[in-house]
DNA sequence: CATCACTCCTTATGGTGTAAAGTGCCGACT
DNA sequence: AGTCGGCACTTTACACCATAAGGAGTGATG
């Protein structure tokens, strides 16, 4: 299951999102909570213990309320999640230094993005289709925008490349996310998974080296193991996602000439 | 919520992927389900209305029974999930001609795996973190392997441009997927939604174009609308496609070189 | 014919989001 | 000053979910 942003209740979640309504001064009791602090904990919850587990319930107990509390601020879990997923987007960086060429500039926000995402797995699981349309979306966008226009690309294409430089990036971050969190989920380490079932499939399919040369021979040549105890998928996925990045990139300059 | 593959009881779930245990004659009654009767019935299900609606229940309404008599061929939902991954992944051509350059097979092959994550969009929210380790998982990546390993790229080069295009693919049918379900979870279709937006967003934002300069250049020189009906980010999603990926085969050029 | 392994069912537990209604607070108006 | 009305927050309830536990019936084998 996966979640999809862009939701909610318009009227309600763009001023909301841009912060543009005051609330009036009111009869009744003072309010003893905020959007501010409801989304703050949810980001806590999905920080810690993932997406899955992000419920109405755990964001109210955190806060040392009951679950329909919060349906006071927030209109329901949807509209909690576009919260969440701007708010986070405020981490970014909201610049590169344009003294330096582009591809190198590049190559630093794909870093910095690709921690982000690390930092917060479970925005990997809220769907793009729909933008939510709030100030740190547009502003991640601008963000990259100002270092692909230097590459000299036309609108159009820019918005090809930065598009492809998204996927790219958010793919990766999925790998890595992924890794840890089946690691985490199974409590199973890489290698622990791998000796558990390797025997199993070498009984089930004795003549698997004839049956699937081409695997086989991708398998030849390993990598030589990570020095330090980095579990084995996820130093692969980070190696490798310096080159396929180098990939993109001479592919985007070679568009540029 | 993402679903995590690899999380069943190995010893259960290889014999079953490769289909190595015949079942043998014994007293009691003859069972009038089978594993692939219960799969295809969990496929149709999440083809039809998504891996969310995707209940024990729902899989058993099928066919005619109830949840708890699925328990009886498959240990869980998560193994299920192994069982449909692999068993969708047979869809797809285990070959491309080698006659061709190498080039063009990746084109098609592109092609393939995108129109197939399309028609079982579910897939997509299968987590590839830890491999099934079914027949078809295995043939897929012989697949793609047979095309790169014919330029030149060395075993290891050739994993990173492989890991690189699965990425890049699943990622553009995400979009498009996304793109379709947002459309028919909202019922609205993409310029609907946006209407209903883009003067709420003035209003919060009147200063937009000041803001955020770089993506009100980005949306300068808009593409042609699409000839067809097609929705605007599907078409969108799609004519990417085949830029991002040249892009892509570009830099694989390069580093084969 | 009795046994016994097996399929399938009913029931129950603890989880989810959120609708509906109840309780008590407190600023604003008379 | 007293009352009123609207709001924050709670309790309760409902319809779902996966699945554990245990019971009922089936049918080939001894």
């Amino acid at each position: 299951m996966v979640v999809y942003a862009g939701q909610g209740d318009p009227a309600r979640s763009v001023p909301l999102l841009w912060r543009s309504a005051e609330p009036p001064e009111r009869p009744g009791p003072r309010p003893t909570l905020s959007v501010d602090l409801i989304v703050d904990a949810a980001i806590a919850v999905a920080d810690e213990t993932g997406l899955a587990t992000l419920s109405m319930r755990a964001v109210g107990e955190r806060l040392g309320r009951t679950a329909m509390a919060l349906y006071t601020y927030v209109h329901g879990k949807a509209e909690l999640l576009e919260l969440m997923y701007d708010r986070a987007l405020a981490e970014l960086p909201s610049s590169y230094p344009d003294d330096v060429p582009w591809r190198d500039a590049l190559v630093a926000w794909a870093d910095d993005t690709m921690a982000f995402h690390l930092r917060h797995p479970w925005l990997l699981h809220i769907s793009r289709a729909r933008p939510v349309l709030g100030p740190n979306e547009f502003q991640s966008l601008e963000t990259v925008a100002a270092i692909v226009r230097r590459t000299g690309l036309p609108p159009r294409a820019a918005r090809g490349a930065i598009s492809t430089l998204f996927h790219y990036v958010r793919g990766a971050a999925q790998s890595v996310a992924d890794a840890r969190s089946a690691a985490a989920a199974t409590g199973q380490s890489d290698e622990d998974w791998w000796y558990s079932r390797s025997p199993l499939l070498e009984a089930a399919v004795p003549d698997f080296a004839a049956r699937f040369p081409m695997t086989t021979w991708l398998e030849s040549d390993p990598e030589p193991p990570p020095e330090d105890r980095t579990p084995y998928l996820e130093w692969d996925a980070r190696r490798s996602f310096h080159t396929g990045l180098a990939i993109l990139l001479d592919g985007i300059a070679l568009q540029s000439r």
